[in-house]
DNA sequence: CAAAAAGTCTATTAGAAGACTAGACTTACT
DNA sequence: AGTAAGTCTAGTCTTCTAATAGACTTTTTG
C-alpha cells in the first residue's frame, strides 16, 4: 500500500507549482528540486510524464519553465497518482484502468476481491476529491492556526 | 497502492482457514495451495509468518495442519495485512508502525502529508473494521443472490 | 549569429524487493 | 520405525525503483 518516490516527488512539485500559481506561475525545474530536496535529474523525468499526461504545460528556453495545464481546483491527487504509479487498486481484478482477473473460479463470490474493492473505492474518495486547490489551501490555514491537523495513526 | 502476492496469498488463505471454522477447522497447507492456486512451499512460509503473529495455530504431525488462533469474527484484514505485507500507510510519515520523518522542513504544514494521512485513514477504516467473519458471510451472500455485489472502478 | 538557459529524450545501472524454490530438520501419530 | 505433517534457513531469478549520464532541441538575448 505504499507511494512510490515518483508519487511522491510529483505530487509534491504538483502542490509546489501550484502555490505559485497566479503569480506569473513559470518554475524551473531546478527550484523545484532545491525546495523540496528531490533529485534534480530524477524530477525532470517525473515532470516530463506529467507533461505527457496533460497535467502540466511547458515553455523552453531562457525565462521558461512548468506550470500547471488547468487551474489548481481542476486537477486532482488521483490524476497525479495513476499517471505516476499506475492504479489506485490493490489488486487488478478490481481495477478499471488495468483489470486482470486473479484467476479465482468465481470473481463474483470472491471475498479478497469484495474487499480490495472497498479499499480501492475508499482511496479513490479521497484522491480523486483532492484538489491541489483544497492543499494549498489546507497548507495555508496550517500556517495561520497551529494545533496539529495530522497525527500518525497506522 | 498495492497488495503483494504475499498479502494476497495471506488473506486468501485465511478466508479459507475460516470457511472451515467450526467443523474440525485443522487444514494442511497443501490442501488451501490447491484450493487457492497457491505455489505450497511460497504458502508454508506465508501461514508460518501468521502463525509467529499469533493469527493461526498448528499441530504438527498426521492429522495435523493449521486453524484460526482466534474466532473469524476477532480477526481483521488489517491485522493481517500488516504482518505480511507491512503499514497500511502509503508514506512513512504517516504511519505508526514504521514512522520516519519524510525531511520536510515543517511536517506540520506538509500537504502531502495531510492527503496521505486521510488516505491511510480511509485503508485503514475499510481493513480494520472487516473481520473473516464478515468476509464469509458476504461470500454466502454471493453464492444466494446473484447479482453482482462488486465491479471494477479504477 | 553565438552563447546561454531552459526543457526533451534515450539509455544505463546499482541495489532492493518480490516471488518463489530447495532441502534439511522437528514433532507427532500409528 | 515409518510416515505425515509443520519448521526453518538459505538461495535464486526476475522485476522494479531510484537514480544518473549525456546528447539534443528550442528560445531568448547580447
Amino acid at each position: 500500500m505504499k507511494l512510490s518516490k515518483r508519487g511522491e516527488y510529483g505530487v509534491r512539485a504538483m502542490i509546489d507549482l501550484a502555490s505559485w500559481e497566479g503569480r506569473n506561475g513559470m518554475v524551473q525545474i531546478k527550484d523545484i528540486a532545491e525546495r523540496e530536496h528531490i533529485p534534480a535529474k530524477f524530477l525532470e523525468q517525473i515532470l516530463l510524464t506529467l507533461k505527457n499526461a496533460g497535467l502540466l504545460q511547458s515553455k523552453m528556453g531562457m525565462g521558461g519553465g512548468y506550470y500547471l495545464a488547468k487551474p489548481a481546483d481542476q486537477i486532482n491527487l488521483g490524476h497525479i497518482v495513476r499517471v505516476l504509479d499506475g492504479p489506485l487498486a490493490p489488486i487488478r481484478c478490481v481495477s478499471q484502468m488495468a483489470y486482470d482477473s486473479c484467476g479465482c473460479p468465481d470473481e463474483h463470490a470472491c471475498g479478497l476481491r469484495m474487499v480490495m474493492n472497498d479499499v480501492r473505492s475508499a482511496i479513490a474518495d479521497v484522491l480523486d476529491r483532492t484538489t491541489l486547490a483544497d492543499i494549498t489551501k489546507r497548507v495555508e490555514m496550517a500556517h495561520n492556526m497551529p494545533g496539529d491537523t495530522t497525527r500518525p495513526n497506522d
